[in-house]
DNA sequence: TCAGTGATTAGG
DNA sequence: CTAATCACTGAG
């Protein structure tokens, strides 16, 4: 896997549906327990896009949990799911702005709640900064990339309108 | 298809 | 305080 830079500001700062179809094939870094560090490729991601998205957390308004969100593009927002798995997002846009990217899957480990485990991504790096954070990134090795689209996965709860839109992008 | 499992949230 | 909900996974 080739070396990368990691990715600034201004690719957060831009509107979610412009940010989520850019992250498969960008390499995530993570500082393991050992203090060594491991990077995986992102192979799928979702795209859920501020108050008026029914799937997004910040569609009922601002919570302690969804707070994070409303912040500028760059940082993590995690959550806890079904009692049992961790979901890896990071947040895009302005501020006030609430949206967010739901990490999916990574080279060897697909599946939102299989990647958290494997890498040990808790509430600990809730709020992390991806531009600063020194034990979490992402970077751009510059490889090109073919990205196919589908629905969203899991949301029957939003209506046909939104569970419908193409807001899914992987590899 | 369906249960496990517990944080988060709205509501009393 | 209570009860409902849930951006998932693995077993059958």
């Amino acid at each position: 896997m080739k070396e990368g830079i990691r990715l600034s500001k201004d690719f957060y700062t831009r509107d979610v549906l412009e940010v989520a179809p850019d992250l498969p094939g960008k390499i995530l870094v993570i500082k393991l327990e050992d203090g060594s560090f491991k990077r995986f490729k992102i192979t799928e991601v979702e795209a859920y896009r501020g108050s008026e998205d029914r799937a997004c957390h910040a569609f009922r308004g601002r919570t302690p949990r969804t707070e994070i969100m409303y912040h500028e593009g760059g940082r993590l927002y995690i959550y806890f799911i079904y009692g049992m798995y961790w979901m890896l997002n990071i947040v895009t846009g302005d501020n006030n702005i609430p949206q967010a990217v739901l990490i999916r899957g990574v080279d060897g480990y697909p599946g939102p709640g299989k990647l958290t485990k494997s890498l040990g991504i808790d509430k600990s790096f809730y709020g992390e900064d991806l531009v600063l954070s020194e034990k979490i990134w992402v970077e751009d090795t510059g490889s090109v990339h073919t990205v196919k689209v589908g629905p969203r996965i899991g949301i029957d709860y939003a209506g046909e309108y939104w569970k419908s839109r193409p807001w899914r992008y992987y590899l």
